[in-house]
DNA sequence: TAGATTTGCTCCATCGATTGAACAAAACTA
DNA sequence: TAGTTTTGTTCAATCGATGGAGCAAATCTA
């Protein structure tokens, strides 16, 4: 019952009176130990609620089965759910996950980072922390030779594997679709720059705007962290314009919401005096009201092809290390405040 | 530059012409140590790029400094915020947090129990998925050996610290508020019995009625997941009614808003024609239309009181393990949707 | 039935770090 | 200067599991 102390394979052998090395044997299933054997290890194995110590095994094979994983918030719809599906795949493949969140912070990022190295991970899966310009830190993780898979955040110029949506192409399927609703003015609610997809959504926007001969204009595009004071401060900005704009393409569906906000607030109507559009498909976007349009970037699928990913790379690891970049395609959920009828 | 290679204490040994031995207590500030000895030792970790092997130490020690933290979802501002300062506490005093997610499935916390075991975590900390109802997997950490603590979602049979509101207090607050807005026919949609937690909260309600001479009505009170779409559900129950609520009290956000959806389609007004008050202060309930009362339950205050709860019991593993409640007061926060001018 | 092969296990080194015991050299004491 | 104490290090065992080499017994082959 309330046997405390813990067993190890050396008790099983000590029941049968046979060496702790045909314990391990046995419970590895190595076809020289006799299948008589096996089963009497299995039995004492379970009697006394023995439990492999992972350590141990870690440590001599080398290879400790655990993945960790970097998010910059567990509190997004986004992230939870890419996460989520990653573990599942993970899990079939006996690995376990150790999630860490950067809260967006540069410093956290590079503790969680050294803490994950410092724990033996056999690989590391991340979406990088807006705040996140030096790579020093992932550099780090590469120089261990160990997998680096980046997925959402990911940055060029670490030459590693990538899995996210190709923000240009769907930046310019937002404005499309705003200019068709016969918007004339279009300003973007933008991410920092420095960060590669909110760079890309910047120049999927400005290409689209040209494409449909539609002015770019400076004071129409505001970089932000994109959380829903962001998107506020951001709105307001935007309504103090000579000439206001007539549709707002938010680069997180965060933003979108303070705009929305602040729209209600000064009375202006959504979308008939002014269309919205934000990015990432958050659960509430579609219980605000006017619900939002949004972006869908089918996050199970990229949980999937990432965890396939890093499988791929443990499975094959003298395959060289370069850019490898996997796009898959977004969806637009068009949604109330972004109609005109 | 690229020495990718790991170095260990014997190579560091091996540089200096000195034992491994040496070398350890050297990094672990050995008094009987030179000075001397422990800076050059410094030196050539750093030169060597040295970083421990986590595993072996760990595994000598028989302590690995790794925390098992189970919650229903991350996609809760709740347990986020929970998991977040929980983090803090325990990185600050060299632990690391292995957090994984039950989906509110048993199956998968038994999974994830007994994953977080085998990579020999110094303790779990944990928060119930609604499904659950059997403790075994529970009890098997227990019977480990190493601290189980419990927050939000606990279980008073399990006998083991456990930190969380006063639920019973707390529906005692919210109907004595709704009682206070004129409102005399409070429905309840519950949590499932099963749950202590929502259990006291469906006998604070129900004691809160009796002493405000009000009736009970089993009609009135529905047990769900509390999600968005039981909310719904429950909320249309509840309008076929042949006497209609003219309050309701939700014991999760996520299910407030999920009626108050239905409430909006069928055209009764909130708070006018029916009161609504949720529960845990997720953010969308500020921002949605009538803004949703609901309970503030100190999230941060919940992690680092769980935190430190843990580390006690670290530092103080001889303490007999015994049920032992923390309880935190909540507040309940007053929003339109439950204001009766 | 001698010789070759297979089977089933034991033996032992190993993963990397830790730690108490042991021990030589240096420093101190009387 | 002999004896004691302190200092700085080495030695050896250990944490638990693993796996290749080795070896005796059982089984097969001709």
């Amino acid at each position: 019952m309330g046997n405390k102390k813990k067993s190890t394979i050396k008790d099983i052998a000590n029941v049968l009176g046979i060496t702790p090395s045909a314990v391990s044997k046995a419970l590895n299933n190595n076809p020289r130990i006799s299948e008589k054997t096996k089963i009497a290890v299995q039995q004492v194995a379970k009697n006394l609620n023995y439990q492999p110590n992972h350590l141990a095994s870690a440590l001599r094979k080398g290879k400790s089965n655990l993945v960790g994983v970097i998010i910059p918030r567990a509190n997004s719809n986004f992230f939870s759910s890419v996460v989520e599906k990653m573990e599942e795949v993970l899990n079939s493949h006996g690995y376990n996950v150790i999630m860490t969140q950067s809260n967006e912070s540069y410093e956290k990022e590079c503790r969680n980072i050294d803490a994950l190295l410092y724990t033996q991970v056999d690989g590391v899966i991340a979406s990088m922390a807006n705040e996140t310009v030096e790579l020093e830190y992932y550099q780090k993780i590469k120089s261990k030779g160990i997998p680096l898979i980046l997925f959402d955040r990911g940055e060029n110029d670490l030459e590693v594997d990538y899995v996210g949506i190709d923000d240009y192409m769907t930046s310019q399927m937002v404005v499309k679709h705003l200019v068709e609703q016969g918007c004339k003015r279009i300003a973007h609610i933008a991410g920092f720059q420095h960060s590669r997809i909110y760079k890309n959504r910047i120049r999927g926007y400005k290409d689209a705007l040209v494409e449909f001969d539609l002015p770019i204009s400076k004071d129409l595009i505001i970089e932000s962290n994109l959380g829903i004071d962001d998107g506020r401060r951001s709105m307001k900005k935007l309504l103090e314009l000579p000439i206001r704009p007539d549709a707002i393409y938010a680069a997180g569906d965060w933003a979108a919401l303070g705009a929305l906000q602040v729209l209600k607030e000064v009375g202006i109507k959504v979308p008939e005096e002014m269309a919205l559009v934000g990015f990432s498909n958050e659960p509430f976007t579609s219980f605000v009201s006017p619900p939002i349009s949004t972006i869908n970037q089918h996050n199970s699928e990229i949980g999937r092809i990432t965890a396939e990913t890093f499988l791929d790379r443990m499975e094959n690891p003298s395959k060289e290390v370069t850019l490898n970049k996997i796009i898959l395609e977004a969806e637009l959920i068009i949604r109330q405040s972004s109609k005109n009828k």
